[in-house]
RNA sequence: GGCUCCGUGGUCAAGAGGUUAAGACAUCGCCCUUUCACGGCGGUAACACGGGUUCAAUUCCCGUCGGAGUCACCA
């Protein structure tokens, strides 16, 4: 069996779209999986779209969410350039495109702009093009004296207008089109660079690329690689074409979505595993239906024959869920230094900021939610007396101002504010009037917080604002308490 | 529009010719609890439709319908 070797292509135009990573990821996993290589190249052979930067992003991303390559553009193992446009200067493919034009697989064309437009039709408020091979019928003498003449051309794949293409997909199985259906591509552009599809073929034969995984979106042009393969007697790779991530309103992921790239699910709070696993599970999942996976577990229990047919849509909610069991999972260093900076936008004080990142730990799915729920740690927000009445907690206004004012005296009196200290306090407190412990704690916490939820209890809180602040805010409550 | 692919709860997703059709997220309820969370327990909720094949079809075949993708000197 020859060894397994998967590559992620990209190209530099942009952010890493979560399908692309998905596809990234996937081909990782099937190459570590059968210990295998993945390879990662640059496939920058559309010079008008190339993206200052992207390849940084590239690389960036796929470092962060650990999806590490054995070879590529910075790690050459003998398969390269890894970089197409470095690829074309050696002459390459347009060397295998010209065995093409010798072999009748391919031919010049020399058509313009213009009369391609001349060949456009409508079809479900679509233009389509689909070539007319007027240039096949060029004789050797003319396409000759063309080329001498300097006339700008490219070269394109000569496919028969009969019969049908057949190619097997390991995720599809074997899919066949008419020949009619496909159109003569072009291989070579005018401005001498390969198009995609035609480098694509060619590195993946000289990379000895095993399997190549890509979106289902490239079902349909597969067969010209398969003709491709033929014309130019190689063996073709394993092909996985995956099912489309969609968003809720079942359309393929959009730039406009919000959640179409890794860096923006960054930005949103996520963290990297946690985007590594859930988008691993768009569209595959374990043989024993585990959902929390590690990119180890992921590698040794990946099997890319169960991947999935359906489109999957990319549910935020799951994500958000899924992003809090890695938070609440992650060890207490690591959340922090995660977690520090979200908190210093909320509070800017010398409180224990460690403390506060710890309160809300289990309480955040994603790290923007750290913010809005300790913002009441900087300033007691203008709360309503109303928040003092509590059904179940059986407190009013009235036995609220009870306890605070009761309690007030003690609290001054003690010098160890602690929460050990604080709920022995407390507990004493109860004992002696007879009462709930909600009916102290209640009044409590919403004194010092103002807020009707808070992450944390009174005795967290108190200590976290220290003793001067928590009376300070305590007499604030009295005072609101006594102004009805 | 042609072609291609897809069709199990709202979402992800097991399953498979005979099952009470898993599980997870979401949702609802209960418990725990000084609030909120966490955690625990439980509930609601699905095989698109119509024909076949078969003793038996959600599972296999065909058709219908629905959805998506694709039809570039973009990938």
């Amino acid at each position: 069996m020859d060894r397994v070797r998967s590559r992620y292509a990209p190209s530099p135009t942009g952010k890493m779209h979560v399908g692309n990573l998905r596809t990234a990821l996937y081909e990782f996993l099937i190459a570590k999986h059968a210990g295998g290589d993945f390879i990662l190249r640059i496939e920058d052979t559309d010079q008008g779209r190339l993206v200052e930067g992207s390849v940084d992003i590239i690389y960036r991303t796929l470092a962060e969410a650990g999806i590490i390559h054995d070879e590529g553009p910075d790690k050459d193992k003998g398969f390269g350039p890894y970089v197409q446009s470095e690829r074309v200067k050696s002459g390459l493919y347009m060397k295998y495109a010209k065995q093409l034009v010798e072999q009748g697989d391919a031919y010049y064309c020399f058509c313009t702009k213009e009369r391609l437009a001349s060949l456009t039709t409508e079809a479900g408020g679509e233009t389509i093009t689909h070539y007319d091979k007027h240039c096949l019928s060029l004789s050797k003498e003319e396409v000759e004296a063309k080329l001498a003449a300097g006339e700008p051309f490219v070269i394109r794949q000569n496919i028969p207008r009969e019969g049908t293409t057949t190619f097997t997909d390991a995720n599809y199985g074997e899919i066949t089109i008419e020949n009619s259906e496909l159109d003569d591509q072009i291989l070579i552009k005018s401005d001498g660079f390969p198009t995609y599809n035609f480098a694509n073929v060619i590195d993946d034969h000289l990379m000895e690329i095993s399997h190549v995984v890509r979106g289902n979106e490239y079902i349909s042009s597969t067969p010209k690689y398969t003709r491709l393969y033929q014309a130019f007697g190689w063996k073709e790779p394993t092909y996985v074409h995956l099912p489309l991530i969609t968003n809720e309103e079942h359309q393929k992921l959009s730039k406009r979505s919000g959640h179409s790239s890794f860096e923006d699910l960054l930005e949103q709070g996520f963290v990297p595993e946690a985007i590594v696993n859930f988008v691993a599970l768009l569209g595959w999942s374990s043989a024993d239906n585990r959902e929390i996976l590690s990119l180890k577990e992921l590698i040794d229990e990946f099997d890319y024959t169960k991947i999935s047919k359906s489109p999957a849509v990319f549910d935020m909610v799951k994500l958000r869920w899924m992003n809090g069991e890695y938070l609440k999972a992650m060890d207490e260093e690591k959340y922090y230094k995660l977690a520090e900076p979200y908190v210093r936008k909320a509070v800017t004080k010398d409180y224990d900021l460690k403390a506060i990142a710890m309160l809300v730990k289990t309480r955040i799915e994603t790290l923007c939610d750290i913010p809005d729920m300790i913002d009441f740690f900087e300033e007691l927000p203008d709360y309503d007396i109303e928040m003092y009445t509590h059904k179940k907690m059986k407190t009013n206004s009235e036995n609220s101002l009870t306890a605070l004012e009761e309690l007030l005296p003690r609290l001054e009196a003690l010098d160890k504010f602690d929460i050990d200290s604080l709920s022995e306090l407390t507990a004493a407190y109860v004992a002696e009037k007879e009462i709930k412990n909600g009916q102290a704690l209640w009044p409590l916490r919403t004194a010092v917080s103002g807020k009707q939820t808070t992450p944390g209890g009174a005795y967290e809180i108190m200590t976290i604002i220290g003793k001067e602040e928590s009376l300070k805010r305590i007499k604030t409550g009295i005072e609101k308490l006594k102004a009805v």
